[in-house]
DNA sequence: TAGTCCGTTACAGTTATCTGTAAGGGATTG
DNA sequence: CAATCCCTTACAGATAACTGTAACGGACTA
């Protein structure tokens, strides 16, 4: 089993009921917790410069603001950030996001070994994917359904990275720039006005304003 | 002390992490999580019908979704109706929201007399949070401003019903028209652009669709 | 009664949205 | 190999969004 295991989570009280999980029920040796990405950054890089390394990160997607200035606001940036210095560091996300489409991003993109979605069974789920990831195979949280074509429409990560950009305020001529910029295609104006008017007729909706609404009332963005 | 808690919380890992921290640091002698409200309620009900009632709940306001019906489905309803039970049942709630109008809001209406916000010093602040109640004070976490009256702008009834109307699709030409025929005054495209405008600045919004987005996510539209 | 403030409205100019049409390229198929 | 499909892109035209200026009128005040 895993020896040394870091816990990034900003609730203390979340944190605290991992952390005694994974002593309890799975007796891992070594327990820290950080409620900053930070220091979970610093205390990574110390423990791998003195040959004594993490083997597994349990971090949460979002961290709530603070008055000091944070050069890592993320869990995407975090487990980013601590794979540059350990390639083939195991990392589970345990967040309360749901969407699929999202999750799909973080094991394509980021390449995370787990993700458990925070919930009713959260910590037999997490103490699951912690099994799961030390022999080497992926975990999801069986009620995210990764591959949900079923009948609703769906929003593909595309479509949902453009709508983001939008709910934020960018206009479609913005969002255009952004994705040149970061080279992510397609990316002309027209493409991402297509893709908008698809997801019109999708969700029935009149307008960039009505779709916003109706999605933003859903929790999808 | 305390002698008899209910902990009302769907997350698994931080109930886990209160019930924790009851424990150990309060010595509390007898704590019960659950999580569904249904069943915190039908728990409540019993022990007080046995003259061993719970005299503190520590409720979370948003519980997620699930498959089978449920009859009390918030924090808020949740406190509504044990206190027809027990109108004197002291309540602190746990949870993210750091709105202080709507947090306010919980004080007069909800009468609760502790609000903690989950987050990094969370389990600190709920432990104090129970001390405070019990000497017949109230609390709430020292990061809520309550009377913070700066940029908390309020909407009016005005402003919801322009809204309302923008989310459902229509331009802003089509809700002069609406409030034409329906007399509502003020009712000129011009009047509501200003409007609409105004809004804008009072939320940190850079257009409608990011103004839509922000207020859809907190659920006022 | 004159001055001032404020909400409403009209209008104009720039930018953005939305909807077509059409062209090009890659993948698939017969 | 050609036909076809689908995605991407450019472009164009009508409508809508957004911003600023200015005029009008009611309410309040000195």
């Amino acid at each position: 089993m895993f020896k040394k295991i870091l816990i990034a989570e900003d609730f203390q009280d979340t944190s605290k009921g991992i952390a005694e999980a994974l002593e309890s029920r799975l007796q891992i040796q070594e327990i820290q917790e950080e409620q900053y990405c930070d220091k979970a950054y610093n205390r990574f890089k110390v423990a791998h410069k003195n040959a004594t390394p993490y083997d597994l990160l349990i971090t949460d997607l979002t961290f709530k603001e603070t008055h000091s200035a944070r050069r890592i606001t993320s869990g995407k940036a975090l487990i980013e950030t601590l794979r540059t210095i350990d390639p083939n560091l195991k990392v589970i996300v345990n967040s309360m996001i749901d969407n699929p489409a999202e999750i799909n991003l973080l094991f394509k993109e980021q390449k995370i070994n787990g993700y458990v979605c925070k919930g009713r069974n959260g910590l037999l789920e997490l103490t699951n994917a912690i099994n799961e990831v030390y022999q080497n195979r992926t975990y999801v949280s069986p009620q995210i359904n990764l591959n949900s074509t079923d009948a609703v429409f769906e929003l593909d990560e595309f479509d949902l990275m453009i709508l983001k950009e939008l709910a934020d305020g960018l206009t479609k001529k913005e969002v255009s720039e952004k994705f040149k910029a970061q080279n992510i295609k397609p990316n002309s104006e027209s493409t991402i006005d297509k893709k908008v008017s698809k997801l019109f007729d999708e969700f029935g909706a009149k307008n960039t304003q009505n779709l916003i609404a109706k999605l933003a009332r859903k929790g999808k963005i």
